[in-house]
DNA sequence: GCCAACGTTGGC
DNA sequence: GCCAACGTTGGC
């Protein structure tokens, strides 16, 4: 099982946006690397960290895990979304997501500001300035450092 | 295939 | 709202 960390911004849809709905398809990524991986690498059952970003006190609110693994972005298709794609096609899809659901919400916020003082997380793209990857692999130790900060 | 211009992300 | 750091686009 491999871990995660997937960025959201809460005004748009936070960790209390997920536990109402419960599964949620991670619509909207717009970056090929990000693609890649909820195309090829992110399997079912694997763990993710909410990361709340854009807002009062970015950082990790939560747990979730993927339900879903890739399928066509659907929104890519449609007209009428913002994040509509007209060079992808139900025949060539160009964009993909994977679905996640809601697995826990912390007790609090862990700060980008605490995560960035954890010398075992100096090597996660989250703490590196000028970082905009929206999804990204957690290692174990990470994901275990991180998990003692809640 | 280079690279300048432009757009976006996201912390502050 | 500012701006640094990227990623993408398009002219050449």
């Amino acid at each position: 099982m491999k871990y995660w960390l997937m960025k959201s911004e809460p005004d748009v849809f936070g960790i209390d946006d997920l536990k109402n709905v419960k599964v949620e398809p991670w619509d909207g990524v717009r970056n090929y690397q990000a693609r890649n991986m909820m195309r090829d690498q992110m399997k079912k059952g694997d763990k993710v960290f909410f990361y709340h970003s854009s807002c009062k006190v970015p950082g990790i609110v939560g747990i979730m895990k993927v339900l879903k693994e890739g399928h066509p972005d659907f929104s890519a298709l449609d007209p009428e979304s913002k994040y509509y794609d007209p060079k992808s096609t139900v025949e060539r899809p160009r964009w993909f997501m994977v679905s996640v659901g809601f697995v826990k919400k912390f007790e609090r916020t862990i700060s980008l500001e605490e995560l960035k003082k954890q010398t075992a997380l100096q090597n996660m793209p989250l703490v590196r300035k000028g970082s905009r990857l929206s999804i990204m692999p957690v290692t174990k130790t990470e994901w275990e450092t991180i998990l003692s900060l809640s």
